[in-house]
DNA sequence: GTAAATGCAAATTATTTGCAATTAG
DNA sequence: CTAATTGCAAATAATTTGCATTTAC
C-alpha cells in the first residue's frame, strides 16, 4: 500500500527558496518547511513541533528551534512577539503586512496600508535613517464586548 | 554629615502616581520609583536594578520584577520588546510616542505622528475593534553606514 | 567520505514563586 | 497589629548547546 512514491513529497515554496540558498536539505527541513509553507497563521515553535510531527514523528524540538532560527537568518521566516512568551513565525512569502490583535482572544488578523508604509520611510528619512523594516501592531477589543 | 534630613528623598513624579493609587510606599518601592522617574530611556530590570541599588543596595532583583510587573498593571510603565530577550520599561508620564531603533547600535529614538494616530484608530474601526493600545516601530540603519 | 544536521539531555536566560522575616499604615 | 512586601533560594518557561550518532551531497 505504502508505494515509495508517497515518499517524494511534492517541493514546498519554502522548500524551493531552501534548495535555491544551498542549504542541505534533510528529511526533518522538508517537513518543517512544507508545514511553514502551508499555515496562513503564526504559530509559535511548539505549535510548528506538533504539526510536523504529524507529519513525521522524528523530528525533535530542538531541530524545530534550529530550524527557525536557520530560516529567520536566511529571511524565509518572520519572528513575531504578540506577547504570551512565544516567539511566533510566519513566511516571508506572506508578504509585508502588519497585525490587528484581539486582546480577549489573541486572534490575530492581518492588513495593509500604503498610507503608512509612506509615513514610515518620511519618519526614518527625517532622523537620517533608511528603513530597514518596521512593524505596526494594533491591539484592540471587539466592538461592544463588556470589560 | 548625614542628617536625618538626607533620607527624605524628595517625592517623584511616579511616587507621587503611586500614593493617588493608595499604594504602601516602602523604601525599596520608593527608590524605584525615583529611578523611573529620572530615567529617559529604555532600561530592563538588571539595569533597572543597577541603578536602584546604587541609591540603596538593599534592593533585590526579585523586588525590582515584583514592582515594574505592579507599575505595568497600574498603568505607571509600558512595557517594550526591542529585542534581545529583555523586557524594557519606561514611563507612561513619557508620554504616547513610538520608536526607531538603530539596528546598528540598538539606540532607541523617541517620535510621535499624528497621521498614524488617526490611520490606526481607522483600520481598527474598518475591523469593528475598539483601539486599546498600538505599537509602531521602525527599524533603520543610518544613512552612509557600509554594510 | 566528510562536513553539516540531528536527538537527547544538560545548560542558559529571563522571569516567577514559596516561605519565613520585615515593615508600612 | 496585621496584611502587604521583601529577600533568598528554588522553580518555571522558553530557548540554546555539547556531543555522539546519522545523513545529505
Amino acid at each position: 500500500m505504502i508505494s515509495p512514491a508517497e515518499k517524494r513529497a511534492p517541493i514546498s515554496r519554502i522548500e524551493k527558496l531552501c534548495i535555491d540558498k544551498g542549504m542541505k536539505m534533510t528529511g526533518q527541513r522538508r517537513v518543517i518547511a512544507r508545514v511553514l509553507s502551508e499555515s496562513s497563521d503564526h504559530p509559535d515553535v511548539e505549535e510548528l513541533h506538533a504539526r510536523a510531527t504529524a507529519e513525521d514523528p522524528r523530528i525533535s524540538l530542538s531541530t524545530v528551534y534550529r530550524t527557525v532560527r536557520l530560516f529567520e537568518e536566511a529571511e524565509i521566516l518572520d519572528r513575531h512577539d504578540f506577547g504570551g512568551g512565544r516567539a511566533r513565525y510566519e513566511s516571508v512569502l506572506h508578504g509585508h503586512h502588519h497585525h490587528l490583535i484581539d486582546v480577549d482572544t489573541g486572534d490575530v488578523m492581518e492588513f495593509e496600508d500604503e498610507r503608512h508604509e509612506q509615513i514610515a520611510r518620511e519618519i526614518a528619512e527625517r532622523y537620517g535613517f533608511d528603513l530597514v523594516c518596521h512593524r505596526l501592531e494594533l491591539f484592540g477589543r471587539k466592538r461592544g464586548s463588556r470589560t
